[in-house]
DNA sequence: CACTATCGATAGTCATACTATCAGTATGCG
DNA sequence: CGCATACTGATAGTATGACTATCGATAGTG
């Protein structure tokens, strides 16, 4: 098929196609002539999985064709995709501090999870705890829970990227499923929370609006 | 204090403090004089929330300025509060299919958790749900799993919330707890992954694996 | 054989998040 | 007292990321 009809099928305007091309997110048709250029299916399904990496993941383009790379290049094992889909999620993390390591590390010995030092979750894990201590003191209890529930989480995760096929699906299943899953839980824990805060506010009653305005500007 | 050691405490330059306070994410300062302000210790701990949900949670300036708006209006109810963080987090959803949206309402059916329709992690969950189709075929054994481990932490949330003190210090923890507990998970998800992958396919033999739970493809 | 789609390359646009400069003050130190 | 210096709000500029528009050349179609 043609570029316009590449474009159509995957709703990605032709100048988006030819700008994924040259990032190398998206390879070049077969070249049949001075001026055209075929596309196969694999196109357009290549062409769903960045959308699906970029705007339901929020990569980056460069961090999307960073994780493309991994899943095309036979060469990579499949834990390498895994660290390289792990470190694509673009967030500025600051140094954490020793302390909240430590505390990261005592959850880890705590489930039982492996040591593995070079893991982007350690410093992420700790940054965020210690964003946390500015206004919660007691996180451990927290933590705990979270780790535990996070066990059941990865155990699924392991599952169903077990029960894909070939190295290439089970690859793409690897990427998809680091970059999506985050996001399929941020969802899922949306709804969780607001369901049990009425369960345990309001009875279960879904609540109207109660608004005073009430403006106290006191900045102090 | 001047802005100069507000700036120093904070490590957050003066233009971009100027800044925050031009876009609303802080509060002025006392004027007390032509060229003269002064700034409290509420300045450094607001400073370090604007940080916090911008570089570790990943919101945008204005999305961090909406929350911390309606973290200071005392007229807004917690739960409001929790909407609003919970909608501040940016994402680029592609309208969600019928079939996906029936899916997260039947995970939600499966937990007992309260219909609301209009929280946004239905059509996150369920825009996720779509993107993943593309690669993976059985989605409901692992979106069960997540939602029962989801249960959890949506538990451990609202408990977390509680142990707060006033309405200020838990609308905080909310929006705190909402957008920060995302990327803790993310990051613990990282770790349990990786140790989970090397218990599975590197160290040798699991003592309590069980094979039970694999999937066959059967598309639903 | 005119027409329109396509080609690669390049330059332009738009939004976000700062960052730098500016002119106009006040202090505070000698 | 006088001047250097830090501070003030306002405005304009910069850097990055992700497109998007235009261009001249050309080639398959009716």
């Amino acid at each position: 098929m043609r570029i316009s009809e590449l474009s159509e099928r995957t709703g990605v305007s032709t100048a988006s196609i030819k700008y994924y091309t040259r990032e190398g997110l998206l390879p070049v048709g077969e070249r049949t002539g001075y001026n055209s250029t075929a596309y196969g299916e694999a196109h357009v399904a290549r062409l769903r999985l960045i959308r699906a990496l970029i705007d339901t993941g929020g990569l980056t383009v460069a961090a999307a064709g960073r994780v493309i790379a991994a899943i095309d290049d036979p060469g990579i094992e499949l834990d390498h995709v895994f660290g390289i889909a792990q470190q694509s999620v673009p967030r500025e993390i600051t140094p954490p501090s020793a302390a909240s390591v430590e505390k990261v590390h005592a959850v880890m010995r705590e489930r039982g999870w492996a040591t593995v030092d070079k893991n982007p979750g350690i410093p992420l894990a700790a940054s965020v705890l210690d964003d946390l201590a500015v206004t919660r003191t007691d996180l451990s209890a927290v933590l705990s829970r979270y780790a535990e529930a996070i066990d059941m989480i990865a155990e699924a995760d392991l599952d169903a990227v077990a029960a894909s096929g070939d190295r290439d699906q089970m690859a793409e299943a690897v990427v998809v499923g680091i970059v999506l899953g985050d996001v399929l839980l941020a969802g899922l824990r949306r709804i969780a929370q607001e369901s049990h805060t009425h369960r345990r506010y309001r009875g279960g009653v879904v609540p109207g609006q109660t608004h005073e305005t009430n403006e106290t500007e006191e900045p102090t």
